[in-house]
DNA sequence: TACGTTTGTGGGAACGTTTGCGATAGATAA
DNA sequence: TTATCTATCGCAAACGTTCCCACAAACGTA
């Protein structure tokens, strides 16, 4: 038997115990027939913070006294819409500062306007410099971009996917981690209708839009560009050998050899996984052969750098000894000495294209075919694989 | 006389026209009193994506017999759902895959679990990685960033803070632009009772919760590195005069002198906008000196590599004619000769902080004290600074 | 005047979820 | 039995906006 006073009328010797609600009794009170729970001080765990309210189309719509449809039509310039309410009410809008509830529109048309960005890290001015591309297109159509980094793990990008997508993404802009070799958590997403467009790292399971940076164009004038230089024996540090972009990079280079009919050496060619250490066993390897490769192109420039600094660190100088050169035109090419030569792979432009074909298919929807867009780059020639 | 048949009697006779509804006539029909439009199959331009639709509380609902109610507190493991109605609802969500509408939550809570994050721009790995953490725990806690890039510019930074606000972000986390001098668009915001978030460049007109480096600690150390090592006149270049950290890092490099009883000369103090252009003026008039600087010191790496740079070009050796010394820890710092000696500010680590204090804000809520967190750093010395 | 036509506005459902309050059929105690 | 409890569930409002439909009043025109 409870001791509680009843909220309503009182009495305490009526009220009894009625279960239990969210954690808390619940009284019930036989003389008023009221039920209630008890709403101690201690309700401070209540941390959502109910923000103060905004100005509303109701709000409006009370003031003048004419319906919420009328405010909303007057907003937006319905024809319907006499000149002088719709007048009065976009001043009084004007006047409370009105602006309208982005959550309450999104949930009432289904769309978010805001695109997903799934990058594996922010710390390369590769991704970086795609990610400012797509945001800045996406700004200027009214569009917000969600990013999330797969840290270059296949499980975290699934899970970027998941979040992005019960965030109700209107799309989903990609570029593979160098792990992902299934692409069932992007297939599903395109069943629902979700637009996806790759980038850079492309999927070839699925046709989706993408936009690749001329990976065989720009390997192919690397590599020409070391042949003409004099090197005899370029090899090659490319990426896991099933991304696409590696192989890519190495057709280009290939072309490269058989238009200057040069012959391709299988052990100057190392996969590796971009990190520091698998690059500089490659390197190793390579520089106990008698027949040491002249001119590394790695096809990253954080690779290359690590490259010159190894080859720096076993005195063998650059490019008198070894040539090297690098992918992507990363600031830090103007940095290390020698200047590495490198591939301008417009990642900024990548970042706007890809955009832009998230608009292309938003707007021509269901009669849409994918495209593929290739960004040209530039060859950047710089001291690294200059003689003299 | 239009010849429309109606859509509901197909009578075409009694059928007239009714004014416009959203550009598309509308028409009347006399006979049974109804109001219509043509849906053209031309209706295609309509890119307002409608998805598949998800599995909803209320489809589970539906197919169990319950209430809505039900399912949703079953989901949750409220306690006043049945054992058996519970497991029922749970399977048949996982079985129909449910995913909660975030939209609709959002919506109805009034909060996104969204943090807003304004940067400068993502281009150097300063806030990149301040950005990295911030995501880190952010995304621990279920929590979403959504990021914005204000490029240095503080109109920009406004517009974005809009953009934010109207995104009903529940916190904002932000970096100012050099150009920032006015807080008005900060101080409407908290007016409104969102939480504000400073970190690295802070605003001390208001009172927000703030995360800073270890700036004058830090410029102490570079200092006292620099007397130690025997270098007799050190040059500074600092940010914009009105910035805070500019004033900070100040500080520390003037309390070094003192306490070394080292003289401060106004005009070995260089308040720049960071630019290239800026800072090397800054360098070229210190040459023409007749006192020379013998140690430059950067308030930011990327400066301090310009500088070096420059140096280089004018055949100045690094540091046997001149020290140079950063701050930030770059990774380029490693990529330049010789190795930039800097001072490493913890850059994610701040971010990580920063976050927290967010969460921290949310939690205390109403009854919450802006704290003021600084991360130690630590000098890292290399050779850009050490002779021989 | 009588009818056809247009204009301007209101009503209300829909979007998906949470949650305070009611309600009821059994269970338990008196 | 009766009085009291409890476990389990339903109802409905609220969040802000859009948009289909209905309708009355005004406006033409014959």
């Amino acid at each position: 038997m409870p001791r509680v006073k009843c909220s309503k009328c009182s009495k305490s010797e009526t009220v009894l115990r009625s279960g239990f609600i969210r954690g808390k009794q619940r009284y019930f009170c036989k003389a008023c027939h009221y039920n209630f729970t008890l709403h101690h001080e201690n309700r401070k765990s209540n941390n959502e913070v109910k923000r103060k309210r905004q100005t509303t189309i109701i709000d409006i719509a009370k003031a003048i006294g004419v319906s919420n449809s009328t405010v909303s039509r007057a907003l937006h310039d319905h024809p319907d819409i006499s000149f002088n309410t719709r007048n009065a009410i976009k001043e009084l809008a004007k006047k409370l500062d009105y602006q309208p509830n982005l959550l309450a529109l999104s949930f009432a048309n289904r769309q978010t306007h805001t695109i997903g960005v799934i990058i594996p890290n922010l710390d390369s001015s590769f991704f970086a410099s795609a990610l400012s591309g797509i945001q800045h297109v996406a700004t200027q159509s009214g569009y917000k971009v969600m990013i999330c980094q797969s840290n270059e793990s296949h499980k975290t990008e699934v899970a970027n996917v998941q979040t992005l997508m019960s965030n109700w993404i209107d799309g989903l802009i990609i570029c593979h981690t160098k792990e992902t070799e299934t692409f069932d958590h992007i297939k599903l997403q395109m069943q629902k209708g979700i637009p996806v467009i790759h980038f850079g790292r492309v999927c070839e399971e699925v046709e989706t839009s993408r936009v690749l940076h001329d990976d065989i164009d720009g390997s192919f004038q690397i590599t020409e560009h070391l042949i003409k230089q004099g090197y005899q024996r370029i090899a090659v540090i490319g990426g896991p050998e099933k991304l696409s972009i590696s192989r890519r990079r190495l057709t280009g280079y290939t072309e490269a050899l058989k238009k200057y009919n040069r012959p391709y050496q299988e052990q100057l060619i190392a996969y590796t996984d971009f990190t520091k250490e698998s690059i500089i066993s490659s390197v190793d390897k390579w520089l106990t052969l008698k027949q040491k490769p002249d001119a590394i192109y790695s096809m990253s420039d954080r690779g290359a750098i690590y490259v010159m600094m190894h080859l720096k660190g076993k005195k063998i100088r650059i490019p008198a000894q070894m040539a090297v050169a690098g992918f992507g035109n990363d600031p830090m090419d103007e940095v290390i000495e020698p200047n590495l030569t490198s591939y301008n792979a417009q990642t900024y432009k990548v970042g706007e294209v890809a955009a832009q074909l998230f608009f292309d298919q938003l707007i021509e929807n269901e009669n849409f075919i994918p495209k593929t867009r290739v960004v040209k780059g530039e060859l950047i020639i710089r001291g690294s694989t200059v003689k003299g």
